[in-house]
DNA sequence: GGCGGTGTCGTACCGGGGTACCACGCACGG
DNA sequence: CCGTGCGTGGTACCCCGGTACGACACCGCC
């Protein structure tokens, strides 16, 4: 039997945590919290499995109670729960020891499998925090034997040299009536460009443009 | 419609992944490769959204073909699928390109999960190897962006923690529906913090303010 | 207590961006 | 000589982005 403890401030997210946990039946809730300070006191009051933790809450925040957590020394997993999936805390929380972080909308079933991969000593990561950590991490290890200094990329391939001129400019911020203007065409034939440069790249707006011209380096950061 | 490639050297393996994407109506199996070589030249001939490579197969194995299919610059994600949860060659595939790493013994759901997270851009990272991966690499790391020991771009000082957050996903080229969403907050929230930051950089649009975020190394080229 | 900064949400408006569809001239190669 | 790709141009339409107003709640600080 896996005892989980639930740290929030909404009492309302507590009830849901408590009902989804108490439906299986390998799971029991053996406490909640409103506050990190009522949380590590609970922890070691109880010594849960798991504790659900949200990182805002009123006083000793998630981050701070899941280092007392850890630093104490407790069996105890921490599971950070969270609603903002871009938290820049997210590191911290992992940093300060947590086994996981998902966000509140996942599915109740992902939730589940979070708490029991970390009741077993695993840690889960929500995906869109995996891939900036990948993102982050991943690349700063030993080197990666990435040869081949790729003359062009391929998405740019099927670009005619007008086109590319055209995702150029664009790249750089031009608007449809500036590239008009200094390139001496008509904005009619300027959208026609920017839209043909758009289905060949894959791209859906010139927004996304912009960014693959910076990848790609066809244009260069200043 | 998610396109998904399978590469694998045993066939009744490919044949029980082949159910289970198709029997997902938002899922279709586009083509199959029993090695690396085949896998890379597929993915050029179908563009596929989503391999799932295995890692050990004859010839050329899956870490160096996913290598290859990375450094063609495809919009293709990786998923990694192993029977060996320790493999070592983990880390090597993650750095290769891939987008996520899963096991064999995940359940059907974790997999369909994963090759959706996957296909969204996001990253998954089986728990176990979660487990590693933090211990291994988040104790002995650079401290977040946000404590910036980097002397920060003067453009950037005037905004606020959630302005900054905000330009950050403008810069990777969200939506302000997608920044909606994704933050959870109503759009017209979303439009009065671009429209603060546009004003605070000096920015007309939010085309200069992702040449902002790249100029100032808010956001990194791919 | 009051006051400013921050974060949140709403309505209304307008212009530019993007698409769809079509058209024409030119250069090139089968 | 005619098809095809490329560059150029036009019209019509819709949606998103950006602005201009508001509004309210929370918080720290004077």
């Amino acid at each position: 039997m896996t005892t989980v403890l639930i740290a929030d401030d909404q009492p309302m997210q507590r009830f849901g945590f408590r009902m989804l946990l108490e439906s299986q039946d390998d799971m029991t809730v053996v406490g909640e919290a409103a506050n990190g300070t009522e949380a590590v006191r609970q922890v070691a009051a109880h010594h849960p499995d798991v504790v659900l933790m949200d990182i805002r809450m009123p006083g000793l925040d998630g981050i701070e109670a899941t280092r007392r957590i850890i630093a104490a020394g407790a069996r105890t997993r921490v599971l950070i729960i969270t609603t903002f999936d871009l938290d820049e805390y997210a590191y911290d929380g992992l940093r300060a020891g947590a086994s996981g972080f998902l966000v509140k909308d996942a599915q109740p079933e992902e939730l589940l499998a979070g708490v029991r991969a970390v009741a077993a000593g695993d840690a889960v990561v929500a995906p869109s925090l995996t891939r900036r950590l990948l993102d982050t991490y991943i690349h700063h290890l030993p080197p990666t034997p990435r040869a081949a200094p790729a003359p062009e990329d391929p998405r740019l391939t099927s670009l005619t040299d007008r086109e590319r001129e055209i995702l150029t400019v664009i790249g750089q911020g031009w608007t449809n009536t500036e590239i008009a203007e200094r390139l001496h065409l008509a904005e009619s034939t300027v959208k026609t460009h920017v839209g043909r440069v758009l289905a060949k790249t894959g791209t859906r707006d010139r927004i996304q443009a912009v960014i693959l011209a910076y990848d790609t380096g066809l244009v260069k950061p200043a």
